[in-house]
RNA sequence: GUCCCUGUAGCUCAGCUGGACAGAGCGGCUGCCUUCUAAGCAGCGGGUCGAGGGUUCGAAUCCCUCCAGGGACUCCA
C-alpha cells in the first residue's frame, strides 16, 4: 500500500542524509505516514521530524528540510513539503489518481481485498447463545460484529471459519428442560410448577403447546427424569432451529455449530483434563477439582470438577480451546464475549499457557451491554423472567439494514442503547438510508447510460480533474486501508463511518457534476467514475452483510 | 474492597498505536428541485474533550488521583 510505500521512502531518505553526515546519527523510531485532517496539508503526512528532534540535536523543521532533501518520490506523488513545525507532507499526482479508477474498475468486486491474513487460519466463534431461550438485542450485536469481522478478515486474506458453540449440558440446559416439561404438564392440564430457578418465559408455554401438537402426551407417561431429559433434547434443537432462523434474518451464517457435550463424547475433555494434569495444575481441595490458576498470575483457583463429579462451565471451555488449538490448530482465535463474561478473560489466557499455547493466539472481545428501549422506558430481555422482545420482534419492527447498521455504528466498548422509537422515526434521516441511496442514485445514473446506449468502456480518466471527482477518488482509494485498519484493530465500527463519508462526498460530487451530459467524452469520463464509485459503495455494503439496492 | 468498559456539541457517537484550528449524524435556524432519485446539496449556530495533577516541543489520546454510569468477582453460563 502507498502508505507503506512512503514510509519506506522516508525512512530510506533519513538513512542517506545520515550517511552523507546531514543528520546525526540516531537510533530511528518506526516512521508513521497518517492522513493530515486538513486537506491542505496534502494527502499524506508525517510528524516524524517532530520526533527525531531531542536525539538529532536540531531544530524539527531543519530535519524535515534534510530529509526532504534526500527524498527519492514514489511515482504516485506529485510534491513534497515541509510544514511548521516540522512536518513533512506529500500530495499525490492528480494523473495518476485519475488512473486509480481504472484500477478499481479492474479489480472489480475483488477491490479492497488485501493479503494481511497470508492464508492464516483463523477460528472466529460468537453469539454461542445458551439454546435455552430466544436471541435478544444483546446477542444480535455480538452476531453483528462477528460475522462483520468475519468479512472483512476474510477480505484481508485469512481463511475464516465462524463456529457457534451450542452449550447444550450442564445445569442451564437442565434448568430449560424443568421449565419446558412443567410447562408441558400444565398444557395438558396436570399440575406442575416451573422450578423458582427455571425459565418463566411465555415461550416455554408456546414450546410447550408446539411439542405437544407434534408429538402428543407421551412425555406425560415417561418416569420423571427421562421425561425431562428427553425434552431436553426436543427442546434444545427446537430453539437452536429458532436462533439460526433469526440469525439469517440479519443474515448471520454459521459454518461451524459446535456442540459442548461433543466434547466428552468425543474425548477432547478428558484429553484436556489429562494435559493440564500432567503439567501439573490440577490440584484436589474442598471436595473439587480446581485449576490452579494462581500459579499462572491469577487471583484466584477455579473449579473444574463440582463435588458432584460434574464438570464446569470452565472446564468444557477448556476443553474447547484445547480442541481450537491443539487439535484443529487454528493459527488464531477470535472470541467475541458479551461484557458479563470479562472476568473469564484472563482465565482462559491462563488456560492457554497451561496448554504451552501462545496466549496472543487468542483474541477475546469483549462486547458491551444493550439496553433497549422505547423513549424513556426501558424495556427488559432477560430470559429466565416474564415478558420480553426478541431479536426478532426488533428486526421485524427496525429492519436488518438499520440493525446492523446501528449496531455497527459503536465500538464494541462501549455500552449502547437501542432506542427502538428513535431507531424507527430515524428511518427517513436515517444514515443508512443515506449511503444506500448513494448507492441506488449510481444505479439510476447507470440505467440512464445503458437506456441510452453509451458505452463507456473507452472513457479517458484523465478527465477526471475536477475537486469534486478528485475528492471523490480520493475517498474511494481509501478502501484498502479501511479495511486493513479494521482487520488489524477487530474495530469494524470504522466501516460505517467510512461508508456515509463516501456517500456524503459522492452526494455533493453527484450535486455538482452533471455525469451524462452534451460532452460525450466528458461523460464517459464520469460513468467510469460512478461505476467505480458503485462497487467500493456496494463493496462496503457487502462487508458490513447489509443490502445494495438499485432503486428506493 | 479488587478488576474490566465508558464519560467529547442539546441527543447518539467517531477521533486512526500523542501531532498542525476538536469531527459526524440527529435536532435547531437559512437558502436550493424545468435536466441523471430533494431519502439530496450548500450554509449558520452549538464543546472549559468528567475533575485535578503529571510526562512531552505538543495530550481528547500516555501515567497518577478523584468523581459519575455500567459490568464482573458463583462448585451460573
Amino acid at each position: 500500500m502507498l502508505r507503506q510505500e512512503l514510509a519506506r521512502c522516508l525512512q530510506q531518505a533519513v538513512l542517506k542524509a545520515q550517511q552523507e553526515g546531514a543528520l546525526a546519527a540516531a537510533a530511528l523510531p518506526e516512521v508513521l505516514i497518517e492522513h493530515p485532517q486538513n486537506p491542505e496539508h496534502g494527502d499524506f503526512a508525517s510528524g516524524f521530524p517532530l520526533r527525531m528532534a531531542r536525539a538529532m540535536r536540531m531544530s524539527p523543521l531543519a530535519i524535515a528540510e534534510k530529509v526532504s532533501q534526500h527524498i527519492v518520490l514514489p511515482p504516485q506523488v506529485d510534491k513534497v513539503w515541509v510544514a511548521p513545525p516540522g512536518f513533512i507532507n506529500f500530495t499525490l499526482r492528480e494523473d495518476w489518481l485519475s488512473t486509480e479508477v481504472e484500477s478499481i474498475l479492474a479489480a472489480g468486486e475483488a477491490y479492497g481485498n488485501i493479503d494481511l491474513g497470508k492464508s492464516k487460519r483463523v477460528q472466529l466463534e460468537f453469539v454461542s447463545v445458551n439454546p435455552t431461550g430466544p436471541l435478544h438485542v444483546g446477542h444480535g450485536r455480538g452476531a453483528v460484529l462477528g460475522s462483520t469481522l468475519a468479512n472483512v478478515l476474510t477480505a484481508s486474506g485469512y481463511a475464516v471459519e465462524k463456529e457457534y458453540y451450542i452449550n447444550d449440558m450442564g445445569t442451564q440446559i437442565t434448568n430449560f428442560a424443568r421449565s419446558l416439561y412443567a410447562r408441558y404438564q400444565q398444557c395438558l392440564s396436570k399440575e406442575a410448577a416451573v422450578p423458582p430457578d427455571g425459565y418463566h418465559g411465555n415461550y416455554i408455554i408456546d414450546l410447550a403447546n408446539e411439542i405437544i401438537q407434534e408429538q402428543g402426551d407421551r412425555f406425560l407417561s415417561l418416569p420423571n427424569g427421562e421425561a425431562v431429559s428427553q425434552l431436553a433434547e426436543v427442546g434444545v434443537a427446537k430453539m437452536l432451529q429458532t436462533i439460526k432462523h433469526d440469525l439469517k434474518l440479519l443474515d448471520v451464517v454459521f459454518d461451524v455449530w459446535f456442540s459442548e457435550r461433543s466434547l466428552y463424547r468425543g474425548g477432547q475433555y478428558d484429553r484436556a483434563m489429562e494435559l493440564l494434569q500432567s503439567a501439573g495444575y490440577v490440584v484436589q481441595k474442598a471436595n473439587a477439582t480446581w485449576f490452579e490458576s494462581s500459579s499462572l498470575g491469577e487471583d484466584k483457583d477455579n473449579v473444574l470438577v463440582r463435588g458432584d463429579g460434574s464438570p464446569t462451565y470452565f472446564a468444557s471451555d477448556i476443553a474447547y480451546h484445547y480442541n481450537k488449538f491443539l487439535e484443529r490448530k487454528f493459527d488464531e482465535v477470535i472470541d467475541i464475549w458479551g461484557a458479563d463474561h470479562q472476568g473469564h478473560v484472563p482465565r482462559m489466557k491462563a488456560v492457554l499457557k497451561a496448554l504451552q499455547c501462545d496466549p496472543e493466539q487468542l483474541k477475546v472481545i469483549i462486547c458491551q451491554l444493550v439496553t433497549l428501549r422505547r423513549g424513556e422506558e426501558i424495556v427488559k430481555v432477560s430470559k429466565r423472567s416474564g415478558d420480553i422482545i426478541t431479536l426478532q420482534e426488533v428486526i421485524e419492527e427496525v429492519g436488518p439494514d438499520p440493525c446492523r447498521f446501528i449496531f455497527l455504528s459503536r465500538s464494541a466498548d462501549s455500552q449502547m442503547d437501542f432506542d427502538m422509537e428513535l431507531a424507527k422515526k430515524q428511518s427517513a434521516d436515517n444514515p443508512v438510508y443515506y449511503v444506500q441511496y448513494a448507492h441506488a442514485r449510481i444505479a439510476s445514473i447507470l440505467r440512464l447510460a445503458k437506456q441510452r446506449e453509451i458505452d463507456y468502456s473507452q472513457g479517458d480518466v484523465s478527465l477526471l480533474t475536477s475537486e469534486p471527482e478528485s475528492t471523490l477518488i480520493r475517498r474511494l482509494i481509501l478502501l484498502p486501508e479501511i479495511v486493513e485498519r479494521v482487520a488489524f484493530s477487530l474495530e469494524p465500527h470504522h466501516l460505517p463511518y467510512y461508508a456515509q463519508d463516501l456517500a456524503t462526498v459522492f452526494h455533493s460530487f453527484y450535486k455538482q457534476c452533471r455525469v451524462v451530459s452534451e460532452d460525450e467524452a466528458l461523460t464517459r469520463a464520469r460513468l467510469k467514475l460512478v461505476k467505480a464509485s458503485q462497487l467500493v459503495l456496494a463493496k462496503v455494503l457487502r462487508l458490513m452483510g447489509m443490502s445494495a439496492p438499485e432503486k428506493m
